[in-house]
DNA sequence: CTATTATGCAACTAAATGGTTGCATGTCAA
DNA sequence: TTGACATGCAACCATTTAGTTGCATAATAG
């Protein structure tokens, strides 16, 4: 899980993936074009999305295809994000009681 | 939004925010106590989370309450990671398909 | 007032990161 | 077969990052 945090920090491959949600299967070259760096950088990039097992490689002849594997993404959610979207969790009404001197389990002591 | 992705990618800031899920406005002194790192790395670690709007603190005395902001969180899902949550994105099956020689919108041509 | 406690600030270091350039390899087309 | 095209590999560089140590400041306790 921690690689798929890794590669999500950067820009550049949040982009990648947006790109290929758009328009999946695409090849090094065709993903070259929507951003600014050299070709090696941009597959530096799409390596380390293989390695989180977002992106999953296709080599058709002397192409490689791109394909998106949101599963990671969902594991994120399921295993890390979800716990904390419950709404009760909301720092500033937790910060409100703590100002109104209301004592409750969530509170440092 | 690139603050909250950087802020996440290390496991150290994921650990805190683990923390104070459990245990809400904790000090700096207390959420040491659970990592093997200085204070100082650990305080450099809460300036990242805050930064990102993920970490409110609350001086009280001469004692820094750290509160929990699921906000952002949600709002990475919301903005970002909901999009990617269709089943039928999936690369597997679309691999198949593309394997298949089943030509169709999302393939590169 | 003095001690201790809780935190902040600044300088430094080692390692990781994001980018470059140059060259090699394999596939397709003429 | 030859040349162009798509990609990979490796070395290198600059910046950021994660951590350290040392000292300063402010609040509490005795």
């Amino acid at each position: 899980m921690d690689a798929v945090f890794k590669a999500l920090c950067d820009p550049s491959r949040r982009k990648l993936l947006d790109l290929l949600y758009t328009h999946n299967g695409q090849t090094l070259g065709e993903l070259c074009e929507h951003l600014t760096m050299t070709r090696q950088a941009v597959s530096k990039h799409l390596a380390v999305l293989e390695a989180a097992n977002l992106v999953i490689p296709l080599w058709q002849g002397r192409e490689k295809l791109h394909y998106l594997n949101p599963a990671p993404l969902q594991e994120i959610y399921d295993r890390w994000l979800s716990k904390y979207d419950r709404p009760q969790l909301d720092a500033l009404s937790q910060l409100k009681q703590t100002l109104e001197g209301n004592p409750q389990e969530t509170n440092h002591e």
